[in-house]
DNA sequence: TATGAGATCAACT
DNA sequence: GTTGATCTCATAC
């Protein structure tokens, strides 16, 4: 069960789930890079309320929220803390560790660092599309399942975004060759 | 190594 | 009509 993990304050579930297995169709791999979401802040799609297409973020802790993004792309989140909260973890990279096969028939012969390391190329890889949005986490064909130890997190600031930028609310496994981007990638000026 | 364009959809002005 | 929680390929230093 995922409830005593999701069902607590976005900014502790975000580092607790480096380490943890997601797979889909037994398919994925190892958490290694999150951000957390949540309703006052305005890089969120929860910001400012529940319409339109968020409305999964304000469903019970543990639904799946897929959303498109720049028309091309899936990206995968995981539902937090409380019905009506609009929190959420936006699953941004995995080591992969299961189904290397059919990861590799979806995006094709590259670098394996590269097979999941983004939001875009994770749910990609593991099949993820739209119609697996407002599913719940503990039910197939999704499965998160905890580690044997937890691994050591860092932090670091958000990637993308153009609203409230600075907020350190990335979380990745220390070290990890399959993240999107490095921590404490410094910017020049 | 680093910037730039294109792909293309849903929400919002 | 514009913008965005992106990725890939191309071209330029």
């Amino acid at each position: 069960m995922t409830s005593e993990l999701l069902g607590r304050d976005v900014l502790d579930v975000a580092p607790a789930l480096i380490g943890w297995t997601l797979l889909v169709d037994g398919v994925g791999g190892t958490i290694v890079e999150v951000e957390a979401y949540r309703e006052d802040d305005p890089a969120s799609h929860s910001f400012d309320g529940s319409r339109g297409r968020n409305v999964v973020m304000f469903g019970p802790p543990g639904g799946v929220y897929v959303y498109r993004s720049y028309g091309i792309h899936w990206c995968l989140n995981l539902v937090c803390e409380a019905e009506g909260r609009g929190a959420a973890v936006l699953i941004r990279a995995l080591e992969p560790t299961h189904g290397l096969d059919a990861i590799r028939e979806r995006r094709g012969l590259l670098d394996e660092r590269l097979l999941c390391s983004g939001p875009g190329r994770l749910t990609q890889a593991l099949g993820v599309t739209g119609e697996h949005n407002g599913r719940h986490i503990d039910r197939p064909p999704f499965q998160l399942v905890a580690p044997a130890a937890q691994l050591e997190v860092v932090t670091d600031i958000r990637i993308g975004i153009t609203k409230a930028a600075e907020q350190p609310w990335r979380f990745l496994a220390a070290g990890s060759r399959f993240v999107s981007k490095p921590a404490n990638a410094r910017r020049r000026f």
